[in-house]
RNA sequence: GCUGGAGUAGCUCAGUCGGCAGAGCACGUCCUUGGUAAGGACGGGGUCACGGGUUCAAUUCCCGUCUCCAGCUCCA
């Protein structure tokens, strides 16, 4: 059976269960969703939970009735007075909306009638297994200024084992979150109160990830023909006025003046690097020029949007504008796809979603250039047999995008790579390079990044990896832990070899017992854990124990570094 | 920014229908020297988010502010 049609249908059912029970409700829209499915209402009253508990009772009852789903068709008009009269202010709003003369109304037995295309299910009792999670504010039709409604989001299976798999899933998520696990493992942490919301303190394990992430794509970068660059975090307001933020951007600017000059604390590093393009006249040979830069940027993001690591208001991005001429556009996206793809598998990534957006209303630029650019994104992702969504209107305003969302291990979509083609900021800035037969031309320029913002990558490894994080880039990559005192000598020993042989290492002797220092460096998820103890050193062994548990192994010093250097070569590209 | 819920020790949370603030973990000292997920004893730690108001008395009730959470809107 079709899933959508049952949330659907499902929806329908809640907004029959809340009218039995509040006849005075409006009812607004309720579709099928990704994940289940919701149904907005006009309440005064909020929706508590004990409310959600008899709602679900309420269609409960309903389906136990087992009462069919009846489609009739009838004219617009004769649906707008039958709507008048059970007063669904909303319902006659979409009404006046729909072009056609005849819409289809579906009634629920004799209980219950809703204006709707369908299709749904042939009856009540064909829901077996549902449950409603959650209430929060929406606007009608998702326009700010429009009322806020109620949404009640719900979600149903075609089988209870289905939907007790998935609220597993949702539980596994939560416990993921890396806004939970980032403090709790001593990542990184938001001073709230004391530093502001949105702004990201990396602790000393948060710091070494950065550094590894930042060293791999600092290497990748140069082995791919990128150029470093490094730009100032504070510009003079005019450069932003040239570029256009100080127009469009303005109210996530962080700007301030020091002796009567205004400066804006850069929210993009676009503008340094074209500065760096336009510093000589440059030559077709030179193009494509490709600027990288791992670039902190200040956005303010509206209070409300913030969200742990995933929306700040200081961030890192892996930030490059290509400058290429416009026979160059094809094999630079081609490339940057590649480059994408292989950093994600390098960070244990296998499943994108990829995503084009076109032209939207709003925006600047001839519609050839429009056409050029959307055309060479979209041959480039059709010669790399790749498949994708189009998003109709969803671009930059000043040209189209490809975004890459990576799947973490629960196959939630992570926003990070987008490739984007612009036509507009060269022709602001007036670049110009000067071509075979000596005249005077403008580069097309290209804005990408791979991880999106360092801030954002971090949380998604996280959450990916529930914190366990690959020997490569954990922090720590191996505790030692000496059972008594006495063996603290050998403990320091070992450790000098390993770290010689270039890992991270803990030694952990407080005086604990053996059992609760395993539990700590299980509970910090540290890869490797060696107990050294009276066998070990009359052996000269390490008894290593994998992360997870499961069985000690006793190795010779040199063979678990053999075999602990294959983990890091295997999954790190160094 | 909008709607709703929330803010008590470093963390996880009890509690006070208005009358001296509680536990576990973590931290400190001491005992314990332990072979693969929590050894024991004692101890320190709080402007109950912040600012007003009501009251003999406010952490508790009321108002405002900040922040977080679930979404909406927006986005790397």
């Amino acid at each position: 059976m079709d899933l959508d049609t049952l949330r659907h249908s499902c929806s329908h059912i809640m907004a029959q269960a809340v009218k039995s029970l509040w006849p005075q409700v409006k009812l607004g829209i309720g579709p099928a969703i990704e994940d289940g499915f919701y149904y907005d209402f006009d309440r005064q009253q909020p929706f508590s939970e004990t409310d959600l508990v008899n709602i679900e009772e309420r269609m409960r009852q309903i389906i136990a009735k087992d009462a069919p789903f009846i489609r009739q068709e009838i004219s617009k008009s004769e649906a707008i007075e039958l709507f008048k009269q059970l007063g669904e202010d909303y319902k006659i709003e979409l009404l006046k909306e729909i072009q056609d003369d005849v819409v289809s109304i579906y009634k629920t037995g004799e209980d219950f009638l809703d204006l709707c295309r369908g299709p749904h299910v042939e009856s009540t009792g064909k829901i077996k297994a549902f449950k409603l999670l959650s209430v929060a504010g929406a606007y009608w039709h998702g326009i700010e200024t429009n009322p806020m409604l109620q949404r009640i989001y719900g979600t149903c299976f075609a089988t209870q084992e289905e939907l007790d798999a998935y609220l597993k899933n949702l539980q596994e998520a939560k416990s993921r979150d890396h806004r939970k696990l980032g403090p709790q493992l001593e990542y990184f942490d938001i001073y709230y109160d004391e530093a502001g919301a949105g702004l990201v303190f990396y602790h000393p394990k948060g710091a070494i990830l950065r550094r590894i992430i930042e060293d791999y794509e600092k290497d990748m970068h140069l082995k791919r023909g990128y150029q470093m660059v490094i730009t100032p975090h504070i510009m003079q307001a005019g450069l932003w006025q040239t570029s256009g933020h100080y127009e469009y951007y303005r109210e996530n600017m962080y700007t301030f003046k020091i002796e009567d000059k205004e400066f804006v604390l850069k929210p993009m590093n676009c503008p340094g690097h074209i500065l760096i393009y336009k510093s000589k006249i440059r030559s077709y040979k030179e193009l494509p020029l490709r600027l990288f830069e791992l670039g902190t940027v200040y956005r303010h993001e509206k209070a409300g949007v913030l969200h742990g690591l995933l929306r700040v208001r200081g961030f890192t991005q892996d930030d490059a504008h290509i400058f290429c001429l416009p026979q160059q556009l094809g094999s630079e996206i081609k490339s940057i796809i590649e480059f994408v793809f292989a950093t994600m598998q390098d960070f244990g990534f296998d499943e994108v979603g990829i995503e084009l957006s076109t032209r939207p209303e709003k925006c600047i630029g001839s519609q050839t250039d429009w056409q050029i650019a959307t055309q060479n994104l979209e041959t480039a992702l059709k010669e790399k047999g790749l498949p994708y969504d189009i998003n109709l209107g969803e671009g930059a305003f000043y040209g189209p995008k490809i975004d890459i969302k990576l799947k973490d291990a629960l196959k939630r979509k992570w926003q990070c790579a987008t490739i984007q083609c612009d036509f507009a900021l060269p022709k602001r800035f007036g670049l110009k390079y000067i071509d075979a037969d000596g005249s005077e031309k403008q580069p097309i320029m290209l804005h990408r990044v791979l991880l999106g913002s360092l801030e954002r990558f971090m949380g998604a490894l996280l959450e990916h990896y529930a914190g366990a994080l690959p020997l490569w880039l954990a922090p720590i990559q191996i505790v030692l832990i000496p059972i008594k005192e006495d063996f603290l000598e050998y403990s320091l020993q070992v450790k000098t070899e390993l770290e010689n042989a270039g890992f991270r290492i803990k030694l952990d002797s407080r005086n604990e017992t053996l059992d609760k220092r395993i539990r700590q460096a299980e509970l910090e998820k540290i890869p490797y854990i060696l107990i050294l103890g009276e066998r070990e050193i009359k052996q000269h062994t390490v008894a290593v124990r994998k992360r997870g548990g499961g069985t000690t192994q006793i190795m010779g010093i040199e063979e678990f570094i053999g075999t602990a250097q294959k983990e890091v070569r295997e999954k790190s590209p160094h």
